[in-house]
DNA sequence: ATCCGGGATC
DNA sequence: GATCCTGGAT
């Protein structure tokens, strides 16, 4: 009965969120642009204070390719300041930008190839690591790279299905591996964890109400029942 | 292992 | 007042 090959454990949760959480649709944008501008503004910060930053590029006009090429990067950094590491991510901004243009010349460009190679190079942009990245292929492009975050670690780990000090490569072939490449189901899963881990797998664990139940080993055991 | 950082949450 | 946030570079 306890089917516990990966495959069918990575879906039998993915249908436990779904069913609580339901369809999250991510990512909050309006352009695949605007998605690859939250998911360098929202490292390692909190997606409230990437709105405000958001909203302050939007008030300005600056949410395009060539708007940001044409900005200074001090405005640039100015107005994305509730982001927090405002210098850095300015700076990378404009980076990416700049090699967009230089080496597509537009996103449309960027994604007609195939998304491996586009993977690869991508990465290797200043500022751009492989969650930012993933999370512009899959975001932004729709393509089936499956986006890993420090959520993802922490719940998986949770749930035994991979190690606290597993890298992100280790972690990211879990999902590839196991589960089909589709992007929608992709998009859906991390959306998924996402609010899962706001909402119970928190650093402070709040098990109440978890969806997961007896899946996570922080579950206590239930005396009365098999 | 440390730096970058404002803003929300506790 | 302390902690945390959809990381990445050095």
């Amino acid at each position: 009965m306890a089917a516990n090959d990966p495959q069918t454990r990575l879906l039998e949760i993915f249908g436990s969120l779904y069913r609580r959480y339901g369809a999250l649709n991510w990512w909050p944008a309006d352009t695949p642009f605007e998605v690859c501008v939250g998911a360098i503004l929202t490292q390692n910060t909190n997606w409230i204070n990437v709105e405000k930053a958001i909203v302050n590029l939007k008030r300005e006009g600056l949410i395009s390719v060539q708007a940001i090429h044409e900005t200074p990067q001090e405005r640039l950094a100015e107005l994305i300041r509730p982001s927090g590491f405002f210098n850095v991510k300015s700076v990378r901004l404009k980076g990416f930008v700049e090699w967009l243009l230089r080496r597509h010349g537009s996103l449309d460009a960027m994604f007609a190839g195939g998304w491996q190679d586009l993977r690869d190079e991508l990465v290797k942009v200043p500022g751009i690591g492989p969650e930012t990245c993933d999370s512009i292929l899959l975001y932004a492009g729709g393509k089936p790279s499956f986006v890993v975050d420090a959520y993802t670690r922490r719940l998986f780990s949770r749930l035994g299905l991979v190690s606290e000090k597993d890298d992100y490569h280790r972690v990211r072939s879990l999902f590839m591996e196991h589960l089909p490449p589709e992007a929608p189901l992709f998009n859906e899963y991390h959306a998924l964890i996402v609010e899962q881990c706001k909402r119970h797998c928190r650093k402070k664990p709040s098990c109440d109400g978890c969806p997961l139940g007896r899946a996570c080993c922080l579950a206590t055991p239930n005396p009365g029942t098999p």
